[in-house]
RNA sequence: GGGCGCGUAGCUCAGCGGGAGAGCACCUCGUUGACAUCGAGGGGGUCACAGGUUCGAUCCCUGUCGCGCCCA
């Protein structure tokens, strides 16, 4: 029995428990063995992470693509698990040990901080992947993944190990993106540009040999910066070499202010003549431009900050090499001092000794670390690099050659300009939480890789034999004992950047390096569903780290989709306040409604604004749906095992085929092209506007009538159309369908493994031997293996369409009429069939207690000509009449035809202008031309109906 | 500064070289046997603006204005 009321609540948790409980979503069932499978890699979320509208979003389409192909009888494993998030949960525990006054990080030290993070995943980790449970993800759950799992961790490590033996990761010491505040080196793409409001400050730099004076400008040079702090670490001054102004100042040196370092004045191309002084002075350790300038003019790199972003000059010796006697007073009374601090110090004891010129208001762009929210410093540090370059050749022929795309194909354009100009990829993070760097050193600074502690252990210990600093009896111990070797081999501090086990999701899930039989049977996954703020974090890497380690793309097909914006367009954030709960909406509307309407809204190529009014819309087609259920119900329909619907012989039931498989032909087409807004367009539609609003109440006058072979093969054809319509709305709205498919009849098993509609008369045995046929083919190689998609209905009746299309029509036209002249509804006006066809006739005789009760009609009869004093109505063609003594209005009446005449007029007019025009005719497709021509017929007939009904009326008035 | 995209009904959005569409909102009517989370009917748009291509432009091209995002 079907509850009275649609109330998603209590189905959701239900049906959820009956999926896990059949397994249904597990890869490799034993009835799919021969499947051909399908796959996909959820693009894992932070373990830190709640759901929010992108993954709402990104999930919700994944799953309609996975639970599409499972219903076609693939063998589906969508992949499911959660990234490890470096910075994101060392941040999350470490604000759990704050608030719980407990010890610090660096109090408790490594592995017990690092046993707490694992404590935290234990207790906190899992929450968003019961979030997507609860939106009905369709994940193969058994098989979750954590990127620091045992075996995903083998398989960063030795990916590391290959690229560093293959020279394609290496150490080097180059300015990083640092955050002083989380003190640890952020790639390119976690720093945001911030507008800032900032000064231009113009500083006089005294010329060597000439006498300072700040009244003659003959005796300095003015460089205009934005990071006055920052001119401790100065070791020389740009100009243009085309700049005339100061063409006679270079290959001469100024002297440092406040430092008193002798440093050059340099020709560069760099600086920029039209910008503030058109003089730059040049700080190697602390720009990324300035240190391009650096090594063009080999000029030292002297870093003046510490890590945490604090003047660090009075013992550092790359400040103090070659100053003058008493510079190390000004070092140490600076030292320490705070970045910002520092700034506003030194521009006042600049401006002291008239080294100030002016300070100019500058809006200009500041890196800001986006997770740590502060300044970031150009910072020079050694890091691990990967030889980005070398590994994105192979990714970007890849995409030109079409072995992977990207859905949309602008989005290529993209991925190729990053590509094109990546820079080594620094992969090196100074935290605790990761999987921290395979490498070891010896007492020499000498780094050894390796997999494992204790073959690097082994292989450096041999080293240091064969080189005679250690004795191999010495050697000996330190492999038993490993607080023996402690301080003489080590292990780099450092962990690996979070992407880069994100990049071997696709096949570390898997199984990768060992070779497993999913590896062999998933891989590669067949679409990559992600948004556009990912390509270059994610999907970029994905590709390159694909094609090394397993010499084949990731996924031939790339689908982007859009980023969910509030209503007013602006990205949800959480700092802005508008943030719209995925969750909430689930609590308010159901899972159900809210897949729908990101599926609804998810057209290629746009982002989504989410209006709230759309969710309450779908969760309303949600309730029709479940009622139209009842309806069925309550009048018994059912359809027999055997039923076949193309032979069903009522008119009324061969025109739902006839529709039915339509929109099962249209949504399935959409779905295979990744039109999800256009598929569940298609659905709705179908739904409400044909199989309720029509074919439910045109058939209630068989189901409420008399038993009969006509009743029968209605309530067989009521169900199978539901039946068909639970299928085509289960990749959408999962659990609604699931629910009504169990208690509409008694099933082999569940929706969501159901097959999907097929090609009239196509077994189960001919199915699975069309899908089996393309996964054992040898000579199908596995990026080019074709898969023959089961071919959908081909059931079409033309002659039901123009029978229920004519009783559509009528019935339309009639209930617009009455609306229009306010005839209540309890007014039954009598109908005139005026020298309509025989055809015609027969339909009105055939429909007509649908007629009579869908619009409102009394008698229905026949004649030659409208009786006088109707409301005469052309429909397909003919004329209906409605006698309507002492109702019509016949000036109402009049403006109404001579409205409808205008129309007809204007059509005949546009559609003549056109067929005369000799280019037209010329020029215009042949269809069209004749399309025109039928067009002008038809007004022209309609033309000549009106002016018949208009001329009646005339003579009963 | 470079790139991508967008300006279509009051709102949120589809569409697209041959007569403008949906949902919501609005107005009128409705206790007809699944459904008021509903049914019936209706109003509402120089498809941002200006040029161009074309027999024909909301759609293609160019420019302008406005908006969003990404990268410097």
């Amino acid at each position: 029995m079907i509850e009275k009321t649609y109330q998603p609540a209590d189905i959701e948790a239900r049906i959820s428990r009956a999926w896990e409980d059949a397994e249904a979503f597990k890869a490799g069932r034993p009835d799919r063995r021969d499947a051909v499978p399908y796959s996909i890699v959820i693009p894992p979320p932070n373990v830190t992470g709640s759901l929010h509208m992108g993954h709402a979003l990104n999930n919700t389409l994944q799953d309609i693509l996975c639970r599409f192909e499972r219903m076609r009888g693939r063998d589906v494993l969508w992949q499911p698990g959660t990234d490890h998030a470096g910075i994101a949960t060392q941040m999350v525990v470490e604000r759990q040990l704050m608030e719980r006054q407990e010890p610090s990080r660096r109090d408790m030290g490594r592995a017990k901080f690092l046993e707490r993070v694992w404590q935290w995943k234990a207790e906190s980790g899992g929450v968003i992947v019961n979030q997507l449970k609860r939106l009905g993800a369709s994940c193969d759950w058994s098989r979750e993944r954590f990127t620091m799992d045992e075996g995903l961790s083998r398989a960063v490590a030795k990916v590391f190990v290959e690229l560093h033996r293959q020279g394609l990761i290496y150490k080097d010491k180059r300015l990083v993106n640092w955050d002083p505040k989380l003190l640890t080196a952020i790639s390119d793409l976690e720093v945001q540009q911030v507008e800032v409001k900032g000064n231009l400050w113009h500083l006089r730099y005294p010329i060597e040999g000439k006498t300072f004076d700040p009244v003659d400008p003959s005796s300095f040079i003015v460089v205009a910066t934005t990071r006055p702090e920052t001119m401790l670490g100065d070791s020389a001054v740009a100009v243009n070499p085309e700049d005339e102004r100061y063409t006679h100042l270079v290959g001469k040196h100024v002297i440092l202010p406040l430092v008193g370092r002798r440093i050059p004045i340099v020709a560069d191309e760099y600086s920029d003549p039209e910008k503030g002084s058109g003089a730059v002075k040049i700080t190697p350790a602390h720009d990324f431009n300035d240190f391009e300038v650096g090594k063009r003019h080999h000029l030292p790199q002297i870093n003046v900050l510490d890590i945490e972003g604090k003047i660090s000059v009075a013992d550092n010796s790359a400040y103090l090499e070659g100053l003058p006697e008493g510079a190390r007073e000004f070092a140490e009374e600076i030292e320490g001092t705070d970045r910002f601090a520092a700034r506003k110090m030194i521009v006042a004891r600049l401006d002291d000794f008239g080294f100030l010129e002016k300070i100019e208001p500058n809006v200009h762009m500041v890196p800001h670390g986006d997770r740590s929210g502060v300044v970031i410093e150009p910072f020079l540090t050694d890091q691990w690099y990967v030889d980005a370059k070398t590994l994105a050749q192979p990714a970007i022929a890849a995409v030109r050659s079409g072995e992977t795309t990207f859905v949309p194909k602008n989005w290529e354009k993209t991925y190729f300009e990053w590509m094109e100009n990546i820079q080594p990829w620094c992969i090196s993070r100074q935290l605790w939480w990761g999987h921290q760097i395979p490498a070891w050193y010896g007492p020499d600074g000498k780094v050894f890789v390796a997999e494992t502690e204790e073959e690097a252990v082994g292989n450096a210990l041999g080293y240091y034999v064969e080189q005679e600093v250690i004795t191999p009896a010495q050697a000996h111990e330190m492999t038993q004992d490993a607080a023996k070797r402690e301080g003489f081999i080590t292990r780099d501090e450092d962990v690996l950047d979070t992407w880069f086990s994100s990049a071997l999701w696709p096949f570390s899930t898997l199984g990768w390096p060992d070779d497993t039989p999913e590896l062999d049977r998933y891989y590669p996954t067949d679409v990559l569903v992600t948004g556009f703020d990912i390509i270059f974090f994610w999907v970029a890497r994905m590709m390159m780290m694909g094609l090394h380690f397993m010499d084949d793309v990731p996924f031939p097909t790339v689908y982007i989709h859009a980023l969910v914006r509030d209503e007013k367009g602006a990205k949800m954030s959480k700092s802005k306040g508008n943030v719209i709960d995925p969750l909430n909406l689930i609590d308010q509307y159901g899972a159900d409604a809210l897949r729908f309407t990101l599926a609804a809204m998810a057209a290629q190529g746009r982002d989504i604004k989410l209006a709230t009014s759309r969710v309450e819309g779908y969760r309303n087609f949600a309730t029709k749906l479940w009622n139209a259920c009842r309806f069925a119900e309550m009048n018994g329909c059912a359809a027999p095992k055997d039923f076949d619907f193309t032979a069903a012989k009522d008119t009324l039931n061969r025109w739902i085929a006839h529709e039915t498989v339509r929109a099962v032909r249209e949504v399935t087409e959409a779905i295979e092209s990744y039109r999800f807004n256009d598929a569940a367009e298609a659905a709705y539609r179908f739904v409400w506007n044909v199989y309720c609003d029509w074919y439910l109440e045109l058939a209630k006058p068989v189901l409420m009538g008399e038993d009969g072979a006509a009743k029968t093969e209605t309530r067989a054809m009521v169900a199978w159309a539901r039946d068909e319509i639970l299928k085509i709305l289960h990749p959408f709205m999962p659990f609604i369908t699931e629910e009504l498919w169990a208690v509409t009849a008694s099933r082999d098993g569940l929706l969501a493994l159901a097959p999907w509609s097929r090609k009239t008369g196509m077994s189960d045995e001919e199915m699975s031997m069309l899908v089996a046929s393309a996964a054992t083919d040898p000579m199908a190689g596995p990026a080019m293996l074709s898969i023959p998609e089961p071919e959908t209905p081909d059931f079409t009746d033309d002659a039901a369409e123009a029978e229920i299309g004519w009783v559509v029509d009528l019935v339309t036209a009639i209930r617009s009429v009455r609306a229009e002249m306010n005839i209540v509804p309890s007014t039954l006006t009598p109908l005139v069939l005026a020298g309509a066809s025989a055809d015609t006739n027969a339909r009105a005789s055939r429909w007509s207690d649908v007629i009579k009760r869908l619009a409102r009609v009394g008698e229905i009869s026949f004649a030659d000509a409208a009786p006088q004093g109707a409301v005469q109505l052309l429909v397909r063609g003919e004329v209906a009449a409605l006698p309507l003594k002492g109702v019509v209005d016949f000036a109402a009446e009049q403006v109404r035809l001579e409205k409808e005449l205008g129309k007809a007029e204007a059509d005949i007019k546009r559609a003549e202008a056109k067929l005369a025009n000799e280019k037209f005719v010329a020029n215009a497709a042949e269809e069209v031309v004749e399309e025109e021509r039928e067009k002008r017929e038809a007004a022209l007939a309609r033309k000549v109906k009106i002016l018949e009904a208009l001329l009646r009326l005339k003579n009963a008035s």
